[in-house]
DNA sequence: TATTGTTATACTCTATAACTATA
DNA sequence: TATAGTTATAGAGTATAACAATA
């Protein structure tokens, strides 16, 4: 790791027990540039609470959306599959689809060949909504762009292909 | 947003209610692909299992190790400015520093120029633990750059600089 | 009045374990 | 025996509100 020394300028410093004169931003913060965990964790916040921003209308989070996602493009799944296929736990899957199934955009069919598992469809209200609630991720999309730059958003999705 | 349109392969295709043959990882998710978030979310979840790991036997998670880094680079610091700085609630912060305060990693001084305040410095212990932490963090970033290549790694730091 | 640290509460998310009905 | 879905619980993490001491 490349973690800078300490480079304390004399009026940031504070002796014992002095408060000191000094903004959150002006912190010596050279200590944690340089990992990646670090940075990417910060943009991570940012990213998911634009999305729940600019899909706050139609109350959709990152992950409800990744599951209609899925389920959208895929009918048929059983909850196991999604649930592995996303890295949620299958508990917690359980709760998410309960939502979904209320808000009539999701329905449970029992399967015939395993009857212990379901097959995950949209409702056709679910259709028309998925459409809109992807109209909105773009819009997000665009705010990723404005944010870091139209090259540098492609060039993050090309480094992280492998993740998806 | 470039969401491709759907593309289920007779065989990934299930009838109504007809479990299918599929497994997790054959799943079209087309759909997901080319949303910065969700890539950049199943990044942020790998690199934290991986530091969480690799910091396993001493015990430090993320967010101890950006409290204690920070800590360490600007001794004196009040719990508002760390707080803020780091993006941690500070009622959030209280209990992290108990934690680090009861393992002697670091410690509360009350500050004389504002009573209401405390300066945060590291113990003798905690300098000599952080220099331990910060050598498996480094090796942590090591696994990063094996993970996505070392050129990749730069790109997104650079990427994400605005972010720390 | 406003701010710092603290306590408390609620909600989300993660991680497990155990139960049921099926296989 | 093992698996799919479910239920329950405990631990992080986040978001708020309120309080005491101090500014």
């Amino acid at each position: 790791m490349t973690v800078s020394a300490t480079r304390p300028s004399p009026n940031k410093r504070a002796g014992n027990g002095t408060a000191p004169r000094i903004d959150a931003d002006e912190i010596g913060l050279d200590a944690l540039v340089g990992h990646a965990g670090y940075a990417v964790r910060r943009f991570q916040i940012w990213i998911f609470q634009d999305f729940i921003k600019t899909l706050g209308d139609v109350d959709i989070r990152p992950t409800q959306y990744s599951v209609l996602t899925v389920i959208g493009a895929n009918p048929g799944l059983s909850q196991m599959v999604v649930a592995k296929r996303l890295g949620i736990e299958r508990a917690r899957l359980v709760h998410l689809l309960d939502s979904l199934e209320q808000r009539k955009l999701v329905k449970r069919i029992k399967s015939k060949s395993d009857r212990r598992s379901h097959a995950l469809h949209l409702t056709g209200q679910g259709e028309t909504a998925l459409a809109k609630f992807q109209r909105l991720a773009a819009e997000h999309e665009r705010h990723v762009e404005e944010k870091i730059g139209k090259a540098n958003r492609e060039r993050l999705l090309q480094i992280l292909a492998g993740f998806t």
